[in-house]
DNA sequence: TTGAAAGCGCTACCAT
DNA sequence: ATGGTAGCGCTTTCAA
């Protein structure tokens, strides 16, 4: 049997098993790919009549048309993706509103929200990953992103690098959340209430230790200079490891402590209610990020609230420097908080 | 003064201000963009000399080049882009577990896991936004999604769509999470323990009643054709609802009562205890979720423990999808329940 | 009012 | 061993 090549394909008649473009759209309607570019993006600079705009919408609608975003931001150089790297901790509900406060404002303002799922790569190599996908805008929460990191997606094109941390990066701009003023809101109500033995729950957890390690810093520089002394506690978030800390309370000596937050909170006060240790009368107990939990507890918990930006004013922030990319960078102290006494302290 | 047309520019010397692409680099490297790619892609087929190769490795460098995922995407005609929506209720931490593992295996598998925040966007809608991005795959949890957006998905090249929820889609593969398991595990244990007026907590919630409708359900089918009754119990989760709620739970006249999970079985406990009640003995409470904080309660929580896939499973799923998407859907029952038992039934 | 065509950044085929 | 080039799907001048 002979093998004869195949000529050139002459245009195939409707490849049902491919996905539809612009084109077939163009062929069905009998009209060419500008048009139905024009037509569907209701392009105001161009007249097209009533009837034509009709077979081009029929058509699209019958082949199932969805445009390509890949391509569509290729041709006109930019896109309007605000990527995120989704944070690898569990993440609490105060975290879970805020971004989504933060998607519905940006999706406004016409973006689209993306997270990222990076699985523990280092820093530049985060960077390099996310600026394959050539985001107008990049919100990076935590720490982990180096000047070099911001230089990287700069240069590829990223507008606007935006970090949620700790401290200010090299080049980004910052919503400075200072875990500093939690701790000590929590240390220097600790003191007022008289407590001088303070210790200070410091979760095992990886990737806590961004908010742990400044909260702690936080208690110390509230009592500094005073006779007051802080221990630092790691406790692993298990009953166990609960227990033993309890078994040793007294030992420790401590007249008060501040748990990181208030899930901590309830860990500890279990094990040293289990313990027989009167809270507060022996041990004051003070957590963080005022959960419904915490109002549950009996004693009922003292707690630091904390105040997180709103996702409208990062929304904003962003849009911001999208616009004006040029503008230095804008470093915002937003985290406010202050102590809700209850019967804990 | 006489305006001069400009002549065909020049090829520019390295417009900083730019974005560097794969053009840049082979000029830099002097070479052509075809070696560019072969080098940086590590292509096997063509043998690039070693000098070569070091040019170009040092020119991109240089530059700070990054290649362009769509661009490339396009031209490759398919993406390793897997999409999940993100979920607009507040999610607890066995779900971040899950996504967190899931996206690590998929990783592994050279996939890129995204989030799409998509803001109360219906159904059909929202699976265009989906079909934008062109992604090889789209796992969608909680309910939302239906055949038309299946099939949206489909004709813009999705090869693998899996749904995360309690019913089939036609079309897409499935992993089944029906809740009338945990529900029934509830109802069944507290009958076994001789309890027949069952409460059922229902979440105010929005976005919870995909999980509180079934949950409810399997109690009801439990206690099917005994003497038992099921009483619906609507709660807000805040604590002056669950006061209104205990303030009249003797007049309910119910021995047991179901709490949905275990955060909302804390807020009923604490309020009936407020109120006097005795748990177990006048009403036995169980929860679900096998939180932490279950353990913490006195009396201890009972609750149900689910089983969820790992997120292992699912990548593998995905990954057979993809391979081979003309495989009819696959539907999978993969919640697992039992019910463990403490102090509070 | 509509169409032809260039070109965004990239890869893979075919020459040389 | 390396380069030329077509073309992925889309938008947008420029011409007709």
């Amino acid at each position: 049997m002979v093998q004869i090549p195949n000529p050139p394909a002459p245009a195939p008649p409707a490849p049902t098993g491919s996905v539809p473009t612009s084109a077939d759209v163009a062929r069905l309607a009998g009209v060419s790919r500008a048009t139905v570019s024009y037509v569907l993006n209701n392009a105001r600079a161009v007249r097209i009549s009533e009837p034509t705009r009709r077979r081009v919408r029929e058509a699209a609608r019958e082949l199932g048309y969805v445009p390509h975003a890949a391509a569509r931001s290729l041709r006109a150089g930019h896109s309007r993706m605000v990527l995120m790297p989704a944070p690898a901790f569990p993440v609490g509900p105060l975290y879970s509103r805020f971004i989504n406060e933060l998607q519905a404002a940006l999706s406004l303002l016409d973006y689209t929200v993306v997270q990222h799922g990076t699985v523990g790569v280092h820093d530049d190599e985060a960077a390099r990953a996310w600026a394959e996908l050539r985001p107008v805008a990049v919100l990076v929460p935590g720490a982990g992103l180096g000047p070099r990191g911001v230089e990287v997606l700069k240069r590829s094109g990223a507008r606007a690098v935006v970090t949620l941390g700790p401290e200010t990066v090299e080049g980004a701009h910052a919503l400075l959340m200072d875990h500093d003023v939690v701790g000590y809101s929590a240390g220097a109500h600790l003191f007022d209430r008289g407590r001088r033995r303070i210790g200070v729950v410091v979760p095992g957890e990886p990737g806590l230790d961004t908010f742990s390690a400044p909260r702690l810093a936080g208690v110390r520089a509230a009592v500094r200079g005073t006779d007051a002394t802080v221990t630092e506690l790691p406790l692993a978030h298990d009953e166990e490891a609960a227990a033993r800390l309890a078994a040793r309370w007294r030992d420790l000596g401590l007249d008060a402590v501040f748990t990181y937050n208030d899930e901590y909170a309830m860990l500890l006060m279990r094990a040293l209610q289990d313990e027989g240790v009167r809270i507060p009368e022996e041990t004051a107990v003070v957590g963080a990020d005022d959960l419904m939990l915490g109002r549950l507890l009996r004693p009922r918990l003292s707690t630091v609230h904390l105040e997180l930006p709103s996702g409208q004013e990062l929304a904003d922030l962003v849009d911001r420097a999208v616009r004006d990319p040029s503008a230095a960078p804008e470093a915002h102290k937003v985290l406010g908080a202050r102590v809700i006494r209850r019967d804990s302290t």
